[in-house]
RNA sequence: GGCACCAUAGCCAAGUGGUAAGGCAGAGCUCUGCAAAAGCUUCACCCCCAGUCCGAAUCUGGGUGGUGCCUCCA
């Protein structure tokens, strides 16, 4: 069993990493809203989540991975007030908000395949869950933290002095309704709904002891988290702009139902930036899995982008990074191949000098990008088979199909023959010598569309 | 106004007290008629100022700049 040092949000600093139970890892990562594909930026927390996964599972621990999939609920851009996502969606699409949920869930689980992302050991439904955090609901309205007003069940901030603990904001500090109008239902600007009652006319609603209505969006990680995980477990993680609302709320929430600490290391990925800033529809550079592989790039070349850049720090996703990333995947595959086919025997404690190196720096906060140079390194050691089947332990924390590399297949392109006619007098003139005529007939081809190579034994054509 | 993160070569990026990993691009060389491919080699004193220290990219203070959050957001 590896020692883990991992950095916690709630101290803020990294912390070596100690299971509640032997052995054991309990994680729950806030999964996706299923009301629109998710853009890659959205899916740099799920590689997050894998390669965190992973590492304990290289290390020795047995993980228990949950990841919700939010189906209802989750508002729109208005506060407490207002429509929520899945509802609007249907709207604008005129399907049902199941509907549309199973499509984008599916098209959600097809994109974190392709990126060889491992599915969460459980992918628990908020509507499956109503129940449960009807339950949280009423619990906390029983011990005194919530409170009802006429248009829902609200949790009332100042009863819990540990507000702000995560992410450092204190209540007073904050500029409310500065750019939200304030409900005026609530005592407190930001105490939030736990349960929000539905208007006749709301697509998705349920019974509960307050009437028809819907949950609030963060209680459904409260409820389902501990369902799956038990009342205290080892990490939960999300991207940074949940540290300040969403997550802050959670510790609210769960640690006034249970009255004691909920979850004992936080763990948040940084942005993705594209081009220098936010990502947004405004600006059109919003890009999902599809959109890069439509621009001639692989799934395996995007994580190779992703692994490149250390979980806490910014990535900033530019069509040249994606560039350099191709360039850079290829390269390492073809010194794979090499290896894999390689001869020569290497010396074990070699080996074992480089393993240490990598499992140190996978170790050390995930730092993923300086284990790929690890790599990156030990593939210049003469070419060796021994070098491959480390390589292949390697990628249990990659992931970036190592096990597949082989020959490239040579494209069964068809060649006209007439090209095929130039390439072979081509082929007469070179072996005459003449190179002026050569070069003349290769710009004839090039012409004609194709792209002519010298080999040790003739030629190669490919498309240009 | 508050909170947070960040600032390393043309670009991406690791390094958090002991003298700058790795990748992309570029340059040079080898090989090849040339080209392509491949291989080898090469390429930074770390935003600024002041301090602490035998020693700082790394710590402290002050600037400057960038990004995000304070509304749903990974």
């Amino acid at each position: 069993m590896l020692e883990l040092k991992v950095y916690n949000t709630l101290a803020r600093k990294k912390e070596i990493f100690a299971p509640i139970k032997a052995g054991q890892v309990g994680m729950y990562s806030c999964g996706p809203t299923v009301y629109k594909p998710a853009h890659i930026g959205n899916l740099r927390a799920y590689v997050f989540m894998d390669e965190l996964r992973r590492i304990f599972e290289y290390s020795g621990y047995k993980v228990k991975s949950v990841m919700n999939i939010t189906d209802v609920g989750h508002l729109v851009s208005d506060g407490d007030d207002g429509d929520d996502k899945m509802s609007k969606s249907a709207r604008e699409t005129g399907k049902d908000p199941l509907e549309i949920a199973a499509e984008i869930t599916d098209r959600f689980m097809a994109d974190i395949d392709s990126l060889n992302i491992k599915r969460p050991t459980v992918c628990p439904k908020a509507t499956d869950n109503i129940p449960e955090m009807i339950a949280v609901v009423q619990a906390l309205l029983d011990n005194g933290y919530a409170y009802e007003t006429a248009d829902g069940i609200y949790f009332s901030v100042e009863k819990f002095a540990g507000y702000g603990k995560l992410s450092g904001v204190k209540l007073e500090d904050q500029r409310h309704g500065a750019r939200v109008e304030v409900n005026s239902f609530k005592r407190h600007p930001i105490d939030f709904a736990l349960w929000k009652k539905a208007a006749p006319n709301h697509l998705q609603q349920w019974d509960s002891p307050w009437g028809r209505g819907f949950p609030g969006w963060h209680i459904e990680c409260t409820a389902m988290s501990r369902k799956y995980l038990g009342e205290t477990f080892d990490i939960h993680t999300g991207g940074v702009d949940h540290i300040p609302i969403h997550h802050e709320n959670e510790i609210a929430q769960a640690e006034c139902w249970l009255g004691h600490k909920a979850v004992n290391y936080w763990m948040h990925n940084e942005f993705m930036l594209i081009d220098g800033g936010k990502m947004s529809k405004s600006l059109n550079n919003v890009y999902t899995v599809a959109d890069v592989v439509a621009k001639g790039y692989t799934p395996m070349e995007l994580r190779y982008l992703y692994l490149n850049v250390q979980y806490r720090q910014k990535l900033n996703f530019t069509w040249a990074a994606m560039d350099a990333a191709k360039s850079a995947y290829n390269k390492l595959c073809g010194l794979l191949l090499a290896h894999k086919n390689g001869v020569v025997k290497t010396d074990k404690a070699a080996l074992d000098e480089y393993r240490r190196k990598f499992e140190e720096a996978i170790t050390d906060d995930l730092n993923v990008p300086l284990a790929l140079g690890v790599l990156w390194t030990m593939l210049k050691l003469p070419k060796s088979a021994d070098v491959y089947n480390l390589a292949l332990d390697f990628d249990k924390i990659f992931a970036l199909d190592f096990d597949k590399v082989k020959e490239e297949e040579k494209p069964q392109i068809v060649i006209p023959e007439d090209v095929k006619a130039m390439a072979e007098l081509r082929l007469a003139a070179r072996r005459a010598k003449n190179w002026a005529e050569s070069d003349r007939l290769r710009d004839v081809i090039a012409y004609m569309g194709y792209a002519i190579k010298d080999t040790a034994d003739g030629y190669e054509l490919t498309l240009k």
